[in-house]
DNA sequence: GCCAGAAGTTAGGAGAGACAAACTTTTGAG
DNA sequence: CTCAAAAGTTTGTCTCTCCTAACTTCTGGC
């Protein structure tokens, strides 16, 4: 037997970058539409935008993104795809920590956000199979299923909904643990209903009953917060 | 709230490299005795020895080993604490695996040898408790503690029994996916209790019965599988 | 429709980590 | 003891990804 190295690392492909791009192109297209700028690139990245336009020019000759200088860019059907393979790692992660491990909800996005570019194929699965295939992560965010197919949302911001109307809680950004802490603390999750009981003036809380208790949320809050309106004779 | 960036990674510390080299360095103290040489190290890092010498020298500078030019180099204290620690996410790493997620055997080393690199404290924390602070990973290895103390091996090569010689499998190089498959093919496992029946001469192979079925055993098998002796009355 | 400021690009450079190739030191066979 | 091979080092380059700073293009308020 020829003694090849005992710990090679047989090709480390270097695209943990790429792969950060493409998720930040992805989520920026999800909302804002049309394409991105370059400033909300670098934004999103903590990166200067010098070095996002480098960049981006950069995936534009690999074939992962169209970009036309001065224009912004959008993602090719490849970039789309190692998005959406990131945002399933991702995803998948995320729910395996809370689920199997019990780490609280507001720390699974950081750990995710490193290991997402690190997990092969194979443990994706096994990850995937442990869980029984789920649609959702802990937060309510839809998952990616093997081929890649995101199951679209309905969802509305809470603070679009009128005083009366009937929602569930479907999801809430990831990224901000203090949100995440406060909600966690509170006792509310993703699946549960909820009622808008009243809604203040000029940017005061937005009252909303869930599980029967009444609670006061901020304008910032019920923002981020996602819930799918419900008609009354659901 | 200012916009922080939504997935900024905080300040990336680029260690990945200096810790393989301490951990390098840390498994081939751990035979070899003495200073390790630039050759060894390269090879088993599958770099160049140009590549290695100029690290071990990057590594001198910030402390992780001493380093004599021409005259090899050991690890310092705080240079072991970075291998103990890699070796330890290692073989928790394996042992979650092919526990929780039954991966195979054979295949949780590659797996591990990325990962390792990249799990926080808190969540090497939250594997630990979730197998109850194992000792040995799947391959029989010792895992370091909380504290990084590895409990003492006291194993010999199974090359080295006399017919008639009892023992008990404690553990084989991780590194050689061939041979852990072999293994696995015929159920034997750490911890197997076993006799040497005959040993043929000349890189002939060692007969050993083990759960009662008697294995020829390749030279180079042997060799790399590492078993507490026992003496007849234990 | 002008032009300042916002958005974007380019140029130059840093530092990590690797390689190849030339050079130096050590070692061991005879 | 000698000297060639083995082991180790140095130098010059390369790639990747980021930064800063200077420059260019776009946009909207007047």
């Amino acid at each position: 037997m020829a003694s090849r190295a005992h710990n090679a690392h047989p090709k480390r492909r270097t695209n943990e970058a790429a792969e950060n791009y493409a998720k930040a192109i992805y989520e920026l297209q999800a909302k804002g539409e049309r394409a991105v700028g370059t400033k909300a690139v670098a934004e999103r990245l903590g990166v200067t935008t010098g070095s996002a336009s480098g960049m981006l020019k950069r995936l534009a000759e690999e074939g992962v993104v169209e970009y036309e200088p001065y224009r912004g860019a959008r993602l090719t059907p490849e970039g789309e795809r190692i998005a959406l393979e990131m945002i399933r790692h991702h995803r998948l992660i995320e729910l395996f920590l809370a689920e199997v491990l019990e780490m609280p909800w507001d720390r699974v996005h950081s750990e995710a956000e490193v290991l997402e570019h690190h997990i092969s194929e194979e443990l994706e699965e096994l990850i995937a199979a442990k869980l029984g295939q789920p649609r959702r992560d802990p937060h309510g965010d839809p998952i990616p299923d093997r081929d890649l197919e995101v199951t679209t949302e309905d969802s509305v911001a809470l603070s679009e909904l009128e005083p009366g109307e009937r929602g569930v809680f479907a999801r809430v950004s990831d990224s901000d643990s203090s949100m995440l802490r406060y909600l966690a603390e509170r006792e509310i999750q993703p699946g549960d209903g909820l009622v808008v009981s009243s809604r203040e003036p000029f940017g005061g809380p937005v009252m909303v009953e869930i599980a029967g208790r009444i609670h006061p949320l901020g304008a910032q809050l019920a923002e981020s917060i996602r819930v799918q309106r419900k008609s009354d004779d659901e």
